[in-house]
DNA sequence: TATGAATGAGACTTCATTCAT
DNA sequence: GATGAATGAAGTCTCATTCAT
């Protein structure tokens, strides 16, 4: 199970006030159990349960277990996505160093209150099947918006030398920041300062040297 | 299945040099399978299969799948620790930069060479079920290490910040390490290059400023 | 569900034009669905679209699935009584072997006219649930037609002997009907061809001999 | 489900003797309730429990109910198979009449010793899925061979006509016999003794005229 | 009355684990 | 000790039927 089938996506997606209640109160009830137990540890009947509904309303909206996951995932990840253009926007013309941290916070905030957030890293990152290639083709977007904008403020670096860099901010931004459901509260954000600490550093380095 | 209780540690640790060879080879076939499709994807069956052996004698062994797991997971962890204070004692007075290139570069060797590694961390980092409890405790032991060996070369830090360091640093290349893992050859270790110089400019600004 | 029951009956025979419209559409639905599918090959939601209704308005003319279907196969079994003693009121004073030729060709006509022929004849012949009681009644009526018919032509024949040359026609003649199902045009005609010179040789045989 | 495909087939075709018992105690209860209820209408549970084993036991010979139909068909397909051909070889050189007289008493006595036979000619009559593909074959082979043995009794018929005639005496046979099922035992052995007078006229005619 | 969303019993099947041989 | 057949709890999903709108 790791490519996305038609079967996939949602049977029918609600129109009226109460359908879509329950659509919702499905897709947030399995956001927190997935996160919770993960993909496998999840049953159906429990995310039924856990939205107030029964077994049957559930596959009348979603043909299996894996179109939720992967409805919860592409909506996460299209809200990242707007989030990251949203914010680049807004620090239009800023120093490189202020639109980092911006993106950076913008994302903690929305790990913080999204309860999707967990379910689907967990299983992007861990590559444990569902969702990886969604996850990609998202991340994949971002790793090339940053080269992009990058570039407007490195021009002498190599495209691929751009692309190397955007890499491995997007992939360490992602990782700490998950790491960082491991610990709790004051930690959690020492972690993070840390970790911009860090990647403000090794652009301004970038920045410097190439 | 969180905490890893008594039952989940192997039944018998065989002396007969056949049963040993059946041992490992079930743990051998457990890490390869484990690690291609996680835990749930992986049946006990496929196991002794891949092991060649029968599902009977598995359950001689171990008295369930976790177990194997388990198992697989603690002699992953030990592993990791021993590396590390064997390439901490080779490095004995070397720069803080060549240490921790040093450390860095043997655990990327492992994780290119032990088929756990992927399986076990992917749990651990992802907190879904298994060893999370294991993987936090050898963890916690290297970026104790870490701190107190910090502490020799910025005797200026305070406990507290050597501590948030350390915890950074072990995260960082464990996550970029992971991460790695979804990348092809060549930029899998452009990254990990990355990664590097990112640990070392930290680093120095951490030795410099505190 | 092998008996009809009360709530095997249509809940209400619907007078209004557009009611009766519906009900009908609900029925033709039905036959070409149970004949391509089976009874339960079939599912409600699918009688209900393709009449052009919602499941709910069938449940508004039919307390259930199996009402449908036992409506369908009284509804033949009237037309084939009627068919029958139509066809014999015309054939009044001709020859045996007219009269059944007659019939025959009457009800393979029938056949290929009546989309739920073959569902109602696949669930009585082959006794499988459904209908079982209702197809065993009119056949039952037909024999005991056909034996009386017989006793004006062979008067010297027992009521038994009768009977059994009744009930041994009529059911060569459904089988061998049915049987034509399997077949493609020009062979279907050709059995049923050879099955009428098949019957004609034992009538005429049962008329001299007994 | 009309196909037979190759997750149709058992998965293990039992050695030992006590697996042997199982497996054999699975199809007969299979063949039992499969012939009171159609394949529908009978659960794997159901044949677990009449069989004295668990649904588990069940699932490690067959991949699924359709194979234990399918198994069972294709059984009592072989075994009508060998009997044609048995009897036909007894039956050397005596005349056309006894010969198929004998072919129907076989065919008689093995629809009243084996409980499959109602299950499988069910289905197979009455086209309703399963088996489809299987019984058409076999049958097919029996037509052939009823033509080429009615060609050493009628050289003068075309091969054409051969194959016509031969159709029509096994579809009815097998018809007449499967609606002897609905039959008690005085009255279902009238109507085989009838049908077996009307083939032999039919016969006869044929011989006579072509 | 018409609609179709909601329900939940029950079907099929898998797989971790036990146990007789 | 080794084997693999046997077990059955538990999971996924369907579909006949009900009921609120």
């Amino acid at each position: 199970m790791t490519l996305v089938e038609p079967e996939d996506r949602p049977r029918r997606r609600p129109s009226q006030a109460r359908s879509r209640r329950r659509y919702e109160a499905i897709l947030e009830a399995a956001a927190t159990l997935f996160a919770e137990s993960g993909f496998d540890g999840v049953t159906t009947e429990a995310i039924a349960a856990a939205a107030g509904t029964s077994i049957g309303s559930l596959y009348q909206f979603f043909p299996g277990k894996k179109a939720i996951f992967v409805t919860l995932a592409e909506r996460l990840m299209e809200r990242e996505n707007a989030l990251f253009e949203e914010v680049v926007a807004e620090a239009q013309g800023r120093p490189w160093d202020e639109l980092v941290e911006a993106v950076v916070d913008a994302f903690a905030h929305l790990q913080d209150t999204e309860p999707a957030w967990r379910a689907v890293w967990s299983s992007h990152l861990a590559l444990v099947g569902e969702v990886a290639e969604t996850g990609e083709r998202y991340q994949r977007r971002i790793v090339e918006r940053t080269a992009a904008i990058l570039g407007g403020y490195a021009p002498a670096l190599s495209e691929e030398r751009r692309e190397t860099v955007a890499t491995t901010l997007v992939e360490t931004v992602a990782a700490m920041l998950f790491a960082g459901l491991r610990y709790e509260r004051p930690r959690s954000r020492a972690l993070l300062a840390e970790t911009k600490r860090m990647i403000r550093l090794y652009t301004a380095d970038v920045l410097a040297q190439g």
